[in-house]
DNA sequence: GTCTATATTGTGATAGAC
DNA sequence: GTCTATCACAATATAGAC
């Protein structure tokens, strides 16, 4: 694999395991096994390698919510599939919270370009939530309330899930989105 | 003021606002205006402050929750009291979310002492909710879903009033949450 | 109990050889 | 583009005087 992205594929899992503040450059050049001038050639600094990793994690993901949507026809379904993915990466990160938010709370007010780039993907994922929801309602004000109203589920049981180290408020995010979807 | 409560106050007040992390002691003892070894006299280590702080901003947290539901008198205004009491706070942190969410995602999986007093404030919320539940539906286990569901509905106006900086999403939560209890 | 001084290690970042 | 060597500074923590 090319120096860039095995920096930034060591540098993505101390991030997601350690955090971000916690994590420092020294460790993550020994572990990738580079020099710390190409670390420096390819990322001009520790923030535009944290930048670099929000970019490629919100891509990924995407691109695997997508993946599983298509798999769905209804809309009622697809709403409710995105609980089924959250399930699954729960899981699979360990129940480690999402690693968006993980990196803004630990960036705290140093790093607006960062912070930007959260938000971003933040607002993209209510916007395809929204697109979905307007399916079945018309009422545009009412399929926003209905978008947001699952994606602060969503978002809910993110967080809770990594307090707990449980999957049971993904279940019950799930149970509640499938209330008001009336589905 | 004395010297621990003049550290821990500063200490509390660097920690929410640059994160646990990204917070050195060597700041905390410049702007507490206290030598270093007066700081290692009172706490034993940095993460022996964090505890401290964690269990004050538990202490306070609950007392100030406690204050706010005495003005109510039906469970269902009680219920929906917590919301008012989260927009209230939101405001005055200034979107920066929940302290104790937030330094448990700064320690990351480096502080166990730390994250079980964060889980241990969090259940003891969760079981507040559900001892007002109790009072509206009988079922126990119909009572543990409706309260925890108002539980996450407030976690997750927390975390995304923090993203957004906005308070839209407390106001939804509760929006959500008046729906579910039937009121 | 509080202070000064110091120890040790790690931080992000840069210079210059190859 | 990658390396070694080094920079200036900040990190947590301790020793010992007063």
């Amino acid at each position: 694999m090319d120096t860039k992205q095995r920096i930034l594929d060591t540098a993505s899992r101390l991030f997601y395991q350690q955090g971000f503040a916690s994590t420092g450059i020294n460790q993550v050049i020994a572990e990738a096994d580079v020099a710390k001038g190409s670390l420096y050639n390819h990322f001009e600094s520790k923030s535009a390698l944290g930048q670099a990793y929000v970019t490629q994690v919100s891509t990924n993901w995407f691109n695997m919510l997508e993946t599983e949507l298509e798999l769905y026809q209804k809309t009622e379904e697809k709403l409710l599939a995105v609980f089924s993915f959250l399930e699954k990466n729960v899981v699979e990160n360990r129940f480690n919270g999402c690693r968006l938010i993980n990196i803004l709370t630990d960036v705290a007010d140093h790093d607006e370009e960062i912070r930007m780039l959260v938000v971003d993907h933040k607002q993209k994922f209510r916007k395809l939530l929204h697109q979905l929801t307007q399916r079945i309602e018309t009422d545009l004000e009412k399929a926003q309330i209905l978008s947001d109203s699952i994606y602060l589920l969503y978002e809910g049981a993110t967080v809770e899930s990594k307090i707990y180290r449980s999957i049971w408020p993904v279940q019950l995010a799930k149970n509640n989105a499938q209330r008001i979807v009336n589905f």
